[in-house]
DNA sequence: CCGATCTATATCGGACCAATATAGACGGAC
DNA sequence: GTCCGTCTATATTGGTCCGATATAGATCGG
């Protein structure tokens, strides 16, 4: 599952400019299980273009650089349905907190107290805007994706939550 | 949170080959949130004892290989908490099987089964492996993780059955 | 009116992964 | 008993991908 498949699939929902497609990512809490940076968004586009997967419209602005504007065409819509036919890559994933945690015993107190903090308000972050998307997902697919992520974040936040609690008696215990 | 990063971690915790190291990733059920490939593990070894942060003796076995095995040197371990002490980079997740499960309405109903048992299958032989872990995990770090993983795990396994169990539902309805 | 933030495209160096090559050991099938 | 698959173990290569950075006008709050 490539950026250029990623992107296939982001123009099969409508067309979109390079920015939009990473802004989706980031911001409308899409769902936090796939991402791409510009760095291989935008060489993606291009060479789908060359391949007669999209086509461009350039729509020139008054004193701005024009914004590319991709399409999928049926070419593109074709090898993207094939791809989801072949059996998919497995997920990857590196979460550095959970790797850092892991050595807790090693760090001051107070850096693992910041390191859990930190990540619970950004997981807190993402669920909420998991939680606020509009009521009536548009397909079965935001259905079932809307659901799962709400699942995976509140696990996490809750998870977490629980620890930074028994953490705060221990610290009150070591104090005394 | 490169690859040298955390071979160092690893490493804090016992001598190794690289090949045990990617064997962690994989079996021990160590965690599923940080993994790493031969081709990355390999360079950034021989790039590490380059630095001095890792010091390597090869074991000569009969009719084998020599076995690398490397061990952490005490600016190695410095190197590696210091850098534990730096704001961390943030998780990068890419999952082809939800990003997939986004087009379930453009797919044929056996393939999105499919697709569903597959990944169900897969989350369970982990989350499996989570829960038969040796019953008094070695550090407070390994029983964060350890906790955080099966957290999640459940969670995703939970959902997934779940929706699997309406599908099931409506494919019976369908052929009526 | 100044700095910050936003839209928008683009590139580069370095990091990283998947696939592949090599090679002897070991265990089970037949 | 020998053949096949799997396991230990190291290593490279081609190509993919990310993070940082550059550019530049718009817009907006203080």
């Amino acid at each position: 599952m490539d950026v250029r498949t990623i992107c296939l699939g982001i123009l099969s929902r409508g067309d979109a400019t390079g920015y939009e497609i990473k802004k989706l990512f980031d911001e409308d809490g899409y769902q936090h299980f796939v991402e791409a940076s510009f760095g291989s968004i935008y060489p993606a586009l291009s060479r789908l273009t060359q391949e007669g997967m999209v086509s461009v419209r350039a729509e020139s602005q008054e004193k701005r650089p024009d914004r590319k504007v991709y399409s999928i065409t049926d070419t593109g819509r074709r090898a993207f349905l094939n791809s989801l036919m072949k059996p998919l890559p497995e997920d990857r994933h590196r979460s550095p907190f959970v790797f850092a945690m892991l050595f807790s015993h090693l760090l001051p107190h107070p850096r693992v107290v910041e390191m859990l903090d930190t990540y619970i308000g950004q997981s807190e972050t993402k669920l909420a805007q998991l939680m606020e998307q509009k009521p009536q997902p548009q397909t079965e697919g935001d259905r079932f994706v809307l659901g799962y992520g709400r699942a995976v974040y509140i696990a996490i936040v809750n998870y977490l939550r629980h620890y930074r609690a028994e953490l705060k008696g221990d610290a009150a215990e070591a104090a005394e």
